[in-house]
RNA sequence: AGAGGCAGGCAGGCGGCCGCUCCCCGCGCGAGCGGGGGGAGGAAAGUCCGAGCUCCGCAGGGCAGGGUGAUCCCUAACGGGGACCGCCCCGGCCGGUAACGGCCGGGCCAGGGACAGUGCCACAGAGAACAUACCGCCGAACGGGGUCCGCGAGCGCCACGGACACGGCGAACGCGGCCUCCGUGGCAAGGGUGAAAAGGCGAGGUAAGAGCUCACCGCUCCCGCCGCGAGGCGGGGGAUCCGGAAAACCCCACCCGGAGAAAGACCAAAUAGGAGGACGACUCCGCCGGCGGCGGGGCGACUCGCCAUCGGGCCGGAUAAGGGCUGCCCGUCCGACGUCCUCGGGUAGGUCGUUCGAGUCGCGUGGAAACGCGCGUCCCAGACGAAUGGCCGCCGCCCGCAAGGGAACAAAACUCGGCUUAUCGCCUGCCUCUCCUU
RNA sequence: GCGGCCGUGGUGGAGCCAGCAACACGUCUCCUUCCCAAGGAGAAGAUCGCGGGUGCGAACCCCGCCGGCCGCU
């Protein structure tokens, strides 16, 4: 499998997966995205994404929604393994990919650096 | 060449890297890997109509409710489409003093019924729907007043006279007449009001007028011809008494059972016990109403709205209440608690439904067109937290001298047929206007 | 997927079976007061969401859009 791919199993498919990541998981954001994080005892990292009705074109919805699928999927190192994460956008007229590009990495740099710091305080 | 209108079409192209989804082939026990192929739209949209498909309902009778509306045709069907008719509007031409009429072209129209009924027509105006009489017109008919004229028997005065006869003037009365005024009356032509004034216009007629009469037009009925038909043309008769609005209620004709793929079918954990029938018992269960929930505004007291009938509690009420028969009524059936018997059902999850169809393209053929028929051809998304994307290069289009910038509206969710709405730019055909050249 | 409701001055809201568009708060001017508030008198302020249609006449009736809100499963 290609160091790229994005296949079905790296995806939150389930209600019940979703409620448990905004449930028990923590949360960062920034102007453009909102981060939750969940650990989630398998090999790899999930993504589900979370786009309101408040975008209301659907064309707008689904380019947001494949962005930050983009983001997600070409930046594997930056992200941990054996995580939930759900992203929601935020100010959504005024997104774009570099912008989720840039906003993911530096959420999940924080993530990072906040976990390291409660791990060894 | 430019501008505008109408009709139709397209919705940038090629390539590289990374990635997604479905199908086929091969390998692998398997997760998966390799190769090949398909992968958003003309509106996929709004959900405004019509169908297919699926389940539910359907003993009977009645009443509601919704939709459509000239005619002919197309279509599986439609509130869709084509053609045609009629009204209205616009432009041009012709006739006419004008009112208006005729012809041609284009546009538009939800375009059945207003003597089946109920209601409406504000303001203005005299009068607004079994009409009306303000100004006005008339003076024919009836009654009355006035001036003048004529006549009448008398009266008074004057004049005359011997007498008879005869004359002039005056006032009142009576009768008649012309004119005029008033009242009763006749009229609806004209003015004025209004969106609309109870056929239009012309002539005759009349006291003045009036379809009162007549010609033409309009209305309606009958007949003839043309057209499948709505209707058109011509002739004759009648009345010219009956406005508008049914996108007010309504009437007539025709159509409509309900829900919708979260429809529905199958497989099927864990947990919990359910459903049906029979028999027995009869006032605790069940039922209704309220205390409710949500949202907007205000600092707040408060205020303005919307929604539901799932469970528990409290208060009050009615008792055969209530429920089913997919809106309501009649009618009809069911109806609590206990015992016994019988039987499996359903949730999470998964599979199917699910993509080959009133299909695409081409040719021929019928028709004025919408569209139909025949033959051949092609297989063209099938997901379900939901696939078409990200980055880059070249070419093409638009703006700009250039650097550079721009490229719309918008994404399938069971599938079709329409309608409506959004849309940068480009192409094709036809028509109109302007300019240039020959 | 199915169904319903609402758009009216700056704000909240009547009118919606057609006939000059109420009302309250707010705004402005004047009076009152030493000043303010309160009170009194007066004034301004409306494409009735948009576009068509019917009709003499449309906020109202009909059709099509736009925007907002709510419910069911």
């Amino acid at each position: 499998m290609s160091l790229f791919a994005y296949p079905k199993s790296a995806r939150l498919l389930r209600r019940r997966e979703f409620d448990r990541v905004f449930k028990a998981g923590g949360s960062w954001k920034d102007g453009d995205l909102v981060v939750y994080c969940l650990q989630n005892d398998l090999p790899q990292a999930r993504l589900g994404i979370v786009i309101g009705r408040k975008v209301k074109r659907a064309v707008d919805r689904n380019r947001i929604k494949r962005w930050i699928r983009e983001a997600f999927r070409l930046h594997p190192e930056a992200v941990p393994p054996g995580v939930d994460l759900v992203v929601l956008p935020r100010n959504a007229p005024s997104l774009t990919w570099a912008r989720a590009e840039r906003s993911l990495l530096k959420l999940l740099g924080a993530r990072a650096r906040d976990l390291a710091r409660r791990g060894t305080p």
